[in-house]
DNA sequence: TAGGCTGGCTTAGGGGTAGTAAGTAACCAT
DNA sequence: ATGGTTACTTACTACCCCTAAGCCAGCCTA
């Protein structure tokens, strides 16, 4: 009842969820992704394991709120980076986002590398899943601006006839699945710029270049400076 | 002693070794990469638990060998790849040794995604290890035959000035690493490269596209497509 | 051939995990 | 005041990794 939208109960409620969340993280950070169990996320928050069942049916949902926890906050550091020039040329602000995404995933690399080692269960898979949602926005914030772009200065395409006729059906597919925004051509330009940037960042995190690149900050760059040409930037 | 250099304990240390192999893999293609504990492992080659500490110092270092073999494995088939276009020009093998790469990581999902998700615990990291050298035989396959390619038929790479200097120190201390085998310029080609296929496959693995890409065959030969005019094949 | 060493295996157990079941105590609304 | 909901507890099952201690068979040497 009342005003506030929140009994009593509901805040404390909320309140405790967040300590869990928090909890969960700072355990992540500083002992690693398997540290993060029940029994010692619950210890942190200074009760005893199976309390925690009241806040989380599985050790999976708590794995998934704390991805979509770290998903919102990227999702809000690009949109930041895209705001803070509002006013700038939408190819300016690809590339401001382009670079807040490559800022949080160096400067919180535990949280990062989690979105993509933490196995995406049946359940965090589920289209109504936080975890799902949270990804949703997240990526849609690189689409948005690609769409703007395509609409007010589009970028160079391939002719779809050139393309073979399964990427073509994928394509249009995936064109239909965000309403025709772009159509599928455009769509295929779209996600070759997103495949080599997540894919960079992706093989950054999960150590794959270690073996001949200590900071990848130059090779993010440049990879930076192909999208503009692709699109035409 | 005798001629074999394997007496009979040898080889049924061996059979034993292989037998583990075997149990651990098809707990990993049946169950998922969580299923492979040592004690499942132990009851599917009829032992208990602890005796399996007599083969492995610990379940890392189980990880560590399976993920070694699947590396040989991997290793192997573009190797066959590659000899069994031993007279072809160079760049028509790299083609080869890629295609059998996607060949073996689609036929083989589980395994190839072992190779990513199963986090490389220190041990594992140290480069005496079983599981490191397995990488290395890896990398080096398209390495070796980069190197071949740029001996005889050099590829257009970027002025060395041009590159930023944090980026031309890492380029020199990685062509170092490789011996000198290619100057600092051509590693950043065939890095830019190797970035480029192993990302995508990295992120098809790890479901990080399924919200766009069913089958991935014709992005990666699109892929191939690019890195062909790239090294100018 | 007898004794000892070694390697392969066992059971028992310590300390951890996820998750279930059942019971208690506090809060809240009627 | 009463009854329902919520938050939490302890106790438990079943599994995990790994250590310790001991048994036993095969091999090696004397």
């Amino acid at each position: 009842m009342a005003a506030g939208t929140s009994s009593r109960r509901e805040r404390l409620r909320r309140a405790t969820l967040e300590e869990i969340h928090t909890a969960a993280r700072r355990l992540l950070v500083e002992q690693g992704s398997a540290a993060v169990t029940i029994n010692a996320v619950a210890r942190q928050v200074g009760m005893s394991g199976p309390a925690l069942y009241h806040y989380y049916a599985s050790h999976d949902e708590l794995v998934g709120a704390v991805t979509a926890d770290f998903f919102h906050e990227l999702a809000t550091a690009m949109e930041g980076a895209r705001d803070a020039r509002a006013d700038a040329p939408v190819g300016e602000r690809i590339l401001a986002v382009c670079r807040a995404l490559r800022a949080w995933a160096s400067t919180h690399p535990a949280e990062f590398g989690w979105i993509f080692a933490s196995p995406i269960t049946p359940s965090n898979r589920r289209p109504d899943s936080v975890r799902h949602q949270a990804g949703q926005r997240f990526e849609h914030v690189l689409l948005d601006l690609t769409v703007e772009l395509w609409r007010t200065r589009p970028f160079p395409v391939p002719d779809l006839a050139d393309l073979p006729e399964s990427l073509r059906e994928q394509l249009t597919a995936y064109s239909a699945a965000i309403d025709g925004r772009l159509p599928p051509e455009a769509a295929h330009v779209f996600l070759s710029c997103w495949t080599r940037l997540y894919g960079l960042l992706c093989m950054e995190v999960l150590h794959q270049l270690d073996f001949a690149y200590s900071d990848l900050e130059p090779v993010f760059e440049e990879c930076l400076r192909d999208l503009a040409d692709t699109l035409d930037l």
